[in-house]
DNA sequence: TATAATTAACCAACCAGTTAATTGATTAGA
DNA sequence: TCTAATCAATTAACTGGTTGGTTAATTATA
């Protein structure tokens, strides 16, 4: 593998890399392609030569990210067999995830937030394979009788919300830590497994109230 | 009440409601302040003349629109005494107004989205005392009994994270009952109650696994 | 030589913010 | 009560900088 001065794959990757991270920081409306250009060492022209638009671009980052944590998800999925390891590993993994590439919460948000202004089609497209499998999982669940009066669309909010919210803020809580009184306590310390442990387990409270 | 040529005062009420909508349907980045001035009828120097700058502007609104929600759900919490009811009604309150204010949800989550980037001071000078009465609320109810392991900062961000997600996201979701497969319920229907109450319920649950 | 990758230079549209002049209301003085 | 002065509210026109996007020429590779 010689170091060619030209490599159009290494390029279009570079870009895609750069996006991601620019997106989630500033945001689809304030990230400047002159800026990526800039961050990918590439002229701008090249971003639209291999990607026509802002939004093309935007459409593959958001992808490449829904790809990415689809098939971390349900990679782990394989190694379970009862609804409720499913559930815990789906929430495991995901928080997981979200800490170690921290822009996907970000992304995600800013997405939802504008219930997908910019990407509307594609992105109940991506999405609707992990909601379908973490309704599916709690389907099978009640089948089983290990699950009770589980509303799957609240519920999937109800995980995605707390973990995208908890890694989002992370920043902000560290800073109130600082600053505030000792009184409130904003879960500065916290790592994401605790958080993701926690979740676990009140979601098996919530979901079997009545066969202890 | 005499109708004025000119109207500080009403002026000044025109710029911030109509912010408060731009600002949650565009984002931060994307609103225009020569939009808002159209959408005010006024002229666009009239902006700069009661708030200095956007950022200035954005502040106020967020100030406006966070002062509202709180007083909202602070007059609610007098009616409770039993910090079961008060937790119940926190929930509701915010349901209620987050259905009736969407823009909340909106602004809110793209503001935390960014670790509050625009109004990183004023954020969580405003949304302590928010989450310092939901706080306090589980505190009480852990020393009377009603309530156990709670973690107030998880807790906060399942309660608003799962309001405001399925709030910001009920346009994709009654898009996608259309389109999608019969096989996956988007809870396209479930009106704004019926998910406050289905929360309160499971809320109740995951607090109280013990002793019941 | 043909083609894919890369570049510099450019453009019109839009942006937040300014300025200096103008208009309307309020008030003080006669 | 009329008027002149004052001050707050409003405006049109402008600015410098940035934006997404284009184009035509150039380079490297096969």
């Amino acid at each position: 593998m010689k170091t060619q001065k030209r490599d159009a794959e290494a390029s279009k990757r570079a870009i895609i890399t750069h996006a991601i991270a620019l997106f989630s920081e500033k945001g689809y409306a304030s990230a400047s392609m002159d800026e990526l250009a800039k961050r990918c060492g590439l002229n701008k022209a090249m971003v639209f030569y291999y990607f026509k638009n802002k939004k093309g671009l935007y459409e593959a980052v958001m992808q490449e990210v829904l790809d990415q944590i689809q098939e971390a998800v349900m990679e782990e999925n394989k190694t379970h067999t009862r609804p409720k390891d499913e559930l815990a590993g789906f929430i495991r993994t995901y928080a997981k995830f979200a800490c170690e590439h921290p822009y996907l919460p970000a992304l995600l948000l800013k997405e939802l937030s504008d219930s997908g202004a910019v990407v509307p089609d594609m992105l109940f497209g991506s999405m609707r394979k992990l909601f379908a499998l973490f309704s599916d999982i709690l389907k099978r669940g009640e089948e089983q009788g290990c699950f009770e009066d589980a509303v799957p669309m609240i519920l999937y909010f109800m995980v995605l919300g707390t973990l995208n919210l908890m890694v989002t803020t992370k920043p902000l809580r560290l800073k109130a830590a600082q600053l505030d009184d000792i009184a409130l306590d904003t879960c500065a310390e916290c790592d994401i497994d605790e958080i993701a442990d926690y979740i676990v387990e009140k979601m098996m409270y919530m979901l079997k109230e009545k066969n202890r």
